[in-house]
DNA sequence: ATTATTAATCGTAATATTGCAATATACAAA
DNA sequence: TTTGTATATTGCAATATTACGATTAATAAT
């Protein structure tokens, strides 16, 4: 059904499978990575940076955008983005709650 | 297209987004922590515990297994599954870069 | 051998995602 | 005001994902 029965999962697994989302396409990292290596901001650069097309592109923002992970200031007829540090954070929390739980050393059964 | 242009990304940033990709969906991240809760392995009481049909559960177990974040011992006629712990820690190695990388306290433009 | 139990696989329907061309919007400059 | 530039939106085609019923495979128990 291409649909996730999200109501019976905690909030807190949805959250999780949520961020880990739109982490899920390579063109979302490379903005991401790009908006790294540039610490303040950028704009449609990305689109010669990464080889997609320009509508592409904006999709993909969007959804960044969306999530809260990053902002988009309008610059005369450009539009800058950079990471929302906040929102990183909380987001970098709720990752590393779930990347980081204890581990027995215990081989499978 | 629903596809992908994963050759004109670099093989990290693939990398990254194979492994969120796999934590995109609830259920998977549901089953992780099932995993981890119980520490050793278990079987289809994930089933149970989840509110999936067995078919689908093991095509996320699938998934998973895929990406080597599981492993699976047939004991009789049900199956053990458990974390695999080495490459547990290779995944982490990869997400944690990612995520961790510094960012500027700047606002945006 | 037959039957039960467990898990994997197959097939399929419903929906989501990806990517882009075409178009719209919004502002700047001339 | 017209023209150019940058970004967003719309519409659509191709493919992927999710979920499950039906079936198969593999072992256990009788």
């Amino acid at each position: 059904m291409g649909l996730a029965k999200t109501e019976i999962f905690t909030d807190k697994q949805n959250e999780i499978a949520q961020y880990a989302k739109v982490f899920g396409h390579p063109a979302r990292v490379a903005i991401l990575q790009y908006l790294y290596k540039l610490n303040a901001c950028v704009c449609g650069d990305l689109v010669d940076e990464i080889g997609l097309a320009q509508p592409t592109i904006s999709q993909h923002l969007k959804e960044l955008k969306n999530l809260g992970l990053i902002k988009g200031n309008v610059e005369g007829t450009s539009v800058c983005y950079c990471i929302d540090v906040d929102n990183w954070k909380k987001m970098k929390n709720v990752m590393s709650d779930f990347l980081n739980q204890d581990l027995n050393q215990k081989d499978c059964c």
